[in-house]
DNA sequence: GATGAATGAGCTTTCATTCAT
DNA sequence: CATGAATGAAAGCTCATTCAT
């Protein structure tokens, strides 16, 4: 297996050093993000995920320099993650489109993200939360969602004061949450459903700040 | 130090227990809304809120088993305060208003009881959260709380069908739930305005399901 | 003794609140000393130091709030002993006396403070070694313990200058703590020559300072 | 695994395995002895150690069985160290000179040894710390210490008994320790003053043994 | 041999809960 | 019943040491 000078078989020898450790970080942030749903937050030790990611407690240790840091670093994946998510369905056309699609857009592009990504929803709501010092992960989390939202409403409706967006951006972005927040302990039907719902209330919300033309 | 039973000859100290037992059940949760208030879910303690109550320990523990039934008991209370206050705003006649005047009245009655007993956004938001098995607690409160509501849509609108109403009322409670939630970190001014958005949203949410024939 | 209300049968009864917490303390340091010379001052645990003590480490840590603190309680009360052991032996005639004789009775206190609290000599020498912030208490424990030599000295030889008493005193603390770090691995009679030498050296070194007329 | 014989065909590449596991250990122990100076003790790991030595954690394992063997090879490099300065400075005619000499090419000569193998006062003063297992390695270091001291000091005084010299030899030891101990947290002018008291106090006090004929 | 990721015993500290007084 | 000292499981984190590459 070792082989070390001529020939390299099966094309697999040597994931060294920095593959290693990336697959131990994300089998880490991984079962982080699961713990997060099946315990919760209050039950996320640092054992736990590292027992839960197959590696030992030293070894966590030996990339992540305390509890809060790991949390930082999921937060940073999902940020990510949003980014790509939202970029994707926020292509430059949509500038164009009315504030319900938009909605729909955010709305389903998070839904995509916590499929993907388990446990956002636990840091995308912990600024209330914000325990050790989950908050400020979280905060920047919450900076970068909403960022884009912000940033085609900005250019669709110059017209409407910065105040006016930034209230209806917090508004989307606490709605939001509490989707996701409840999500958790529905059935998928019941979880669709109130997807819809949730679409239906801040289209016409937004609508009545974004729209009044239509009227 | 009373040596209550030994001496105490004319049996003339009466001190009926059950009145300084339920000062002292009272007096507990009281300082455990209080605290959770001003240290948060995650840093609430028995011993804190003990002290707080100005007992022991020893006697919180020996009108609750353990620490997640005095939350119980709290949302408990919260349930009683919230089913008093409601149920005032609510009077008869209400069943005539818009959506709209309902939606305020709801609004402003959590407000009151948030203020009146503190504490209580934590519980009504901590189903999400459902930490230390305060989660069942959790979704009785929220199940008093929307229930009285729901008669009243229900007989201000009995065309509407039963799932319909159900969904509806949901979405006002978690949509209710962000504005406690994040109430502790803004400023009054800000914290009013939010409320009114609130409002806002989900008066233009339940108009269009509610009062179709306003349209 | 406390007696609270009429008979107290065998006169055991009750030694409640204060007295039993000072006996923990009071076990616990004693604990944490005798740990101190058994095992040395980086061996030196909360764990052991509780189970030595008889209680549990969340007694312990019920009295002190960090290992740091019950060093610190620790060296206040050989502050205290010193002080009364100096305080005894530096009558107020001594200030007649020869510098010889007063480095005698210093020793010999300084001998007879770590006889009975174990443990002294490590924080008398843990200025150097100044491990877990036992530093400050050090400082001061030495501090306290030079301060009546000191005022001694300026009385009995008021023509020497500050500076120079002060060098001396800093030899005198220095070399006093040789004495007491290497007596651990020695037997008595090795210790008591040793202290005769230390006794010896002192003096000839005061004497060239504090008594040049002699000459 | 590493083929040493089989391939490397031409046998140029030579590369003395000894000197470079001499090079290896050299570079642990002065890093060994450098962290001793900047962190202490008690800080002191066997991961900083290799990494300050530009190796890795496991080639320390390689050459030293564990932590404790790391400060015993220093101690021995210390006392190497300690015999070529002292024997440089105790040449044959030393022997003539007065006490007071002698003690100042001590002191000189121990103060040489820290200056240029840092790290030393660490060792030298561990007998009473004793942390870790240098014990050992630090009485032996105080042997090869003192040891020519004692053989001058036997020449030139025949007439004193071993007994006293030996008695003597430990005082200055013990005295020289505190001085290296303590000369860390001090200024350097402190340090060549507190250095001369030292002289000072060990000069009049060997004189007052060896030199009684002066008087 | 060299490397450094991996390991896990052990340390400090917290806090829900018990129990002697 | 009231009290609060006592308990100890468990959490976060460190570091000497091992072992696969």
């Amino acid at each position: 297996m070792s082989d070390s000078s001529s020939s390299t078989p099966k094309g697999s020898r040597r994931e060294p050093r920095q593959e290693r450790s990336q697959k131990r970080v994300a089998s880490i942030l991984s079962a982080a993000g699961q713990l997060l749903e099946e315990v919760g937050y209050a039950a996320l030790t640092t054992n736990a995920i590292a027992q839960k990611a197959g590696t030992s407690i030293g070894s966590l240790y030996q990339f992540f320099p305390n509890k809060a840091a790991v949390l930082a670093r999921l937060a940073d994946g999902f940020r990510t993650e949003v980014s790509r998510t939202l970029g994707r369905l926020f292509s430059l056309e949509t500038a164009r489109r009315s504030t319900i699609d938009l909605v729909n857009l955010f709305i389903d592009g998070i839904e995509e993200v916590q499929k993907r990504t388990p446990g956002f929803r636990y840091l995308f709501s912990a600024a209330k939360t914000d325990e050790a010092g989950a908050g400020e992960a979280s905060e920047e989390l919450e900076r970068e969602i909403m960022g884009p939202l912000d940033d085609i409403l900005a250019k669709a409706y110059p017209d409407v004061p910065e105040d006016q967006r930034r209230v209806c951006l917090r508004m989307i972005a606490e709605t939001s949450k509490v989707l996701l927040a409840n999500a958790r302990h529905l059935d998928p039907a019941t979880q669709t459903m109130m997807r819809g719902e949730v679409k239906r209330m801040l289209g016409l919300y937004l609508e009545s700040y974004f729209a009044p033309e239509l009227r």
